[in-house]
DNA sequence: ATGTCATGGATACTAACACTATCGATAGTG
DNA sequence: CACTATCGATAGTGTTAGTATCCATGACAT
């Protein structure tokens, strides 16, 4: 197929494929003359992805490419694709301050957890940094018991993902599942949440008389 | 205090401060004179509180906008204070096509799981766009086992949030708890979810002999 | 009293990001 | 053979999150 039929299919504009060709986000046709590629199926899914990465998970042109990067990349060993994928959805945050103890929790509970990872798992800072952050706001509400909570939460989606990865055929296809279950699965788990955390808080905050109970609502008008 | 005060104690630049006046993020000084202003403790915590919720949240000024408004707007009951720091800390999505079916997934799942939200609840359309991304990937990953363990980790997940909101003193400070829990949330668990992750992945998926394994490597060289 | 410096308010500028538009030379199509 | 599409390059656009500059006024130290 031509660019003009690959923009028809995927519904993206031909300039923004050619931005894509660019960036690297997209691999380059077939050349059967100077200026005419042939494009396939795996263009066709290659932009679904990078759509995907961009609109529903949030990335940036540039985590976006490092993504597919890894993605093309099969020298990777399956067992440290996670981390590749991880470094590449998480942005850098910048080293935290002397007084701050989030990364001392965070190694505690990954010692009483049996976790095991690298020293340099983009999550260790990310979660450390957090609770400094909630430490600096004076909200003192990450108690052991919380953190233990959001822990347990932790594992159990962690094995819902690697359960999805064992799932795969072949190891093309686990490099896949990883790489979209990395960057999805982050904002699966905040939509489900955002529904649980409204159904928690009527069940232990009731409303007051009179006003409209989640199932008598049926509109969407006010947002 | 005065500005530059201000500026120095919560080491933002003064320009940025008047960025934030600007835009609203800020709530004006008390004015002593028409070109002098005092702020006080409010205003160094508020400015912090913008900052966690841009560089660690990951909002737009805007969001962080909506955000602090809900917080200076007492008038709103707490039982509905979920949903507006939801819907301010989520972006908009474009409806679901007619095809897709991961609306009905998720409607299926609310009612397996006693789940009772507003049907705007924001959860509702983030989650049913993730379940139709992946679909529309060809990754059928989420089975319903798997759907179902991350909804009990998102209950797992919501009911420490709606601990620590009932573990504030009073109203005001169960606001800001909701606001803050709301957004820093998302990213701890997005965190923890990373270092589970990984220890999973290592866990299923052993590293061949004389790989370092994660307790060997203990420097960052590589990123 | 006066020189210096900070402040508030307004306006303009910048860098990064994700496209979007245009152009010229070619090439395939009816 | 006219017409459209393509490639590759270059340039432009709109948005976001600040930065920078300017000015008139006011505070503060000497």
């Amino acid at each position: 197929m031509r660019m003009s039929e690959l923009s028809a299919t995927t519904g993206t504009p031909v300039p923004t494929l050619k931005f894509y060709l660019r960036e690297g986000l997209l691999p380059a046709g077939e050349r059967t003359s100077p200026n005419q590629s042939q494009y396939d199926e795996t263009h066709v899914a290659r932009v679904r992805l990078v759509r995907a990465l961009l609109d529903v998970g949030g990335l940036t042109v540039a985590q976006a490419s490092a993504v597919v990067s890894a993605l093309d990349d099969d020298s990777v060993p399956l067992s440290t694709t996670f981390g590749i994928a991880q470094r590449a959805v998480t942005q850098p945050a910048p080293p935290a301050t002397s007084e701050a103890n989030g990364a001392a929790r965070i190694a505690e509970l990954c010692a009483s957890r049996d976790w095991a990872v690298y020293p340099n798992n983009p999550g260790l800072t990310m979660a450390a940094r957090v609770i400094d952050t909630y430490s600096a706001l004076g909200v003192d509400v990450i108690t052991e018991a919380a953190l233990e909570r959001y822990a347990q939460a932790a594992d159990l989606v962690a094995a819902a993902d690697l359960e999805a990865v064992a799932s795969a055929h072949d190891e093309a296809q686990m490099t896949n599942v990883v790489v979209v279950g990395t960057v999805l699965g982050d904002a699966l788990f905040a939509g489900l949440r955002r529904i649980a955390q409204e159904a928690e808080s009527f069940r232990r905050f009731p409303l007051p008389e009179g006003t409209p109970a989640p199932g008598d609502l049926t509109d969407h008008k006010d947002c």
